[in-house]
DNA sequence: GAGTTTGAAACT
DNA sequence: CAGTTTCAAACTC
């Protein structure tokens, strides 16, 4: 049976590993392994389990110490270790129900056992019976007619083993860890919060999954994907949840903005850890975006929207708790279109941010009228050495003029209500009086308003130029050709190499201020799932490094693909 | 402590 | 598989 081998019984506690039930054996695997320990007579499971100790112990002790990640591994029962979770592993193993209450431990009882049963119908032998649950016999229960015995082992045996026939997993724990924390160890990820899932999901109603009713809650996890639950509050960035952990959370800001980032993360990457669960009842909210995507990261984004915006208790004015993820998540709504908020979202402030591109600016303008000497010089040359520069010279008002038109909004919008908007501008104009008019931005300032400014390509039918939308091949409209190109990439170079410090400054700031990566990250995602829409606060200095690196001709690649994603997202918007 | 509520488990 | 019933824990008063 399940227990003595240790095979099986573990109780439902909640297990570290996430094997034991995803890959829901069959049936007769799952057998084999309950019983493997059984030989062969025993047809059940049925343990013997010492009554006074909790089943865990009686497990540890025959736990293989080969099994090495086998599923016998994962079927064991939680080993006596001294958790890390003192609220969870002093319960009764795992009973969701019986989780353990941090307040009652104390005060319910014996540190062995915590809990007893009081089960007066079920003979102690259904999984109701949270003693029968957990593997574990009755001992000092309040419970009547009791079976849960050694007195009847026959008969719990029979019990086991039906049990075992409907469901074959029904002894094993039904909190899987996630897969990115410790094997061993479900990991916390704060508030006692456990990262993992259950494995069947809760199906609560009522409860909002706030409450101990709720079998995720009670293992102190987050719902998932796998739960079927309605109007769960349970998932990270929930208000409600928040309040529970937090009376007064109203102060907790760096768990807001963990939860937050956590719970977009989440959705975006390929766990769904952190997400909230998404209704089955409400699969026709699937199309509430109006798209259809294959995309998990997308699908995964949208279910995280859904879930926020179908809590319907969630005051959406609320206070100042609010979670920024409810905030990312209005945003991602109002613009009808994804919206990636970064996990250095809140670690870079917006100042620093204003004051990078400030300097960003003036370096800029002082390349540029460092450089524009050079280029002009460059353009008398190419003059004399061609006529031709007629033909662009004719075409130069007219690109001027979409420049100039593109430009501004391009510079108001990436840099709106800061003060470098008007240094922006004061650079532009200073440019154009120092340079050809028909001078296009440079391909790394292109980029980082590219990177800024997605949205607005959505709105821009037609880039300027089509330096946006078809590549930004700006060395071909030059007079100077490829000259330009270089130039270009010197001014890159200079501006880019003053500011390196500055970059510097925010990539150290990133990694050091990010206490929690493996909370904001919790899939590691981060790398591999970009988003495809990017917010422009923490965008720009991912640009600027990209620039510093890459040579002139990745960043036209890279704006032009940028644009590509602009228009992708035109597209499905 | 009694009664109610809740949701998992069991059953149909 | 969905709906209903049973059950015991969680919760409320």
């Amino acid at each position: 049976m399940e227990r003595s081998e240790g095979g099986d019984f573990p109780p439902k506690k909640l297990q570290s590993d996430t094997a034991a039930f995803t890959d829901a054996p069959a049936k007769k695997l799952a057998r084999q392994l309950d019983f493997t320990a059984f030989s062969d007579s025993a047809p059940a499971p049925a343990p013997t389990i010492l009554p006074d100790h909790p089943q865990p112990q009686a497990l540890a002790t025959v736990q293989p110490q080969t099994q090495s990640q086998t599923q016998q591994v994962l079927l064991m029962p939680l080993p006596p270790q001294p958790p890390s979770h003192p609220s969870i592993r002093a319960v009764k193993p795992d009973s969701p129900r019986s989780r353990p209450r941090p307040s009652n431990d104390a005060k319910e009882g014996t540190p062995k056992r915590q809990k007893q049963c009081n089960c007066k119908h079920s003979k102690c032998l259904k999984l109701y019976c949270e003693c029968f649950a957990s593997g574990i016999y009755c001992d000092g229960c309040n419970c009547v007619n009791c079976h849960n015995n050694v007195e009847n082992e026959a008969a719990r045996r029979e019990a086991v083993e039906a049990t075992l026939e409907r469901n074959p997993n029904a002894f094993r724990p039904k909190i899987a860890s996630s897969p990115h924390a410790n094997r061993d160890n479900r990991e916390e990820v704060g508030d006692g919060l456990i990262l993992g899932k259950h494995n069947k999901g809760c199906h609560c109603k009522k409860s909002g999954c706030l409450k101990k009713y709720c079998e995720c809650f009670q293992a102190n996890i987050l719902c998932s994907e796998n739960c079927k639950c309605m109007d769960c509050k349970n998932f990270e960035g929930s208000e409600e949840r928040q309040a529970l952990f937090h009376g007064d959370h109203t102060n907790n800001l760096a768990y807001i903005q963990q939860a937050a980032n956590a719970a977009i993360t989440g959705a975006i990457g390929s766990s769904g850890y952190g997400s909230p669960p998404v209704p089955k009842k409400r699969k026709g909210q699937d199309l509430f975006f109006g798209v259809t995507t294959k995309d998990p990261s997308l699908s995964r984004l949208a279910q995280f929207q859904q879930g926020n915006h179908m809590k319907p208790s969630a005051p959406s004015s609320s206070s100042p708790s609010i979670p920024a993820a409810r905030a990312a998540n209005n945003s991602a709504l109002g613009s009808s279109k994804f919206t990636y908020r970064s996990l250095l979202a809140d670690i870079i402030q917006p100042q620093d941010l204003k004051a990078l591109c400030s300097v960003l600016v003036v370096l800029s303008g002082e390349a540029a009228r460092t450089l524009a000497d050079n280029q002009n010089s460059m353009d008398k040359q190419a003059e004399n050495q061609t006529e031709t520069s007629l033909a662009s010279s004719t075409q130069d008002p007219v690109n001027s003029q979409k420049e100039a038109d593109a430009d501004k909004p391009m510079a108001d919008d990436c840099l709106s209500g800061t003060q470098t908007d008007k240094v922006s501008h004061d650079d532009s104009s200073s440019d154009g009086a120092d340079a050809p008019k028909s001078r296009p931005m440079s391909p790394g300032t292109l980029a980082l308003m590219c990177d800024e400014q997605d949205a607005m390509f959505m709105a821009a039918p037609s880039p300027p130029n089509g330096l946006i939308g078809h590549g930004c091949d700006t060395s071909s409209q030059l007079p100077s050709g490829q000259g330009m190109t270089e130039v270009y990439a010197d001014q890159e170079r200079i501006i880019l190499t003053k500011t390196e410090a500055a970059s510097q400054k925010d990539q150290i700031s990133n990694g050091s201020t990010n206490s929690r990566p493996e909370a904001a990250n919790q899939n590691g995602s981060v790398g591999n799932d970009l988003p495809r829409t990017v917010t422009p606060t923490t965008k720009m200095p991912q640009t600027v490094i990209a620039a510093s690196a890459a040579p002139s001709n990745d960043l036209l690649s890279k704006t032009t693909s940028l644009t590509e994603n602009g228009d992708l997202k035109a597209k499905s918007g």
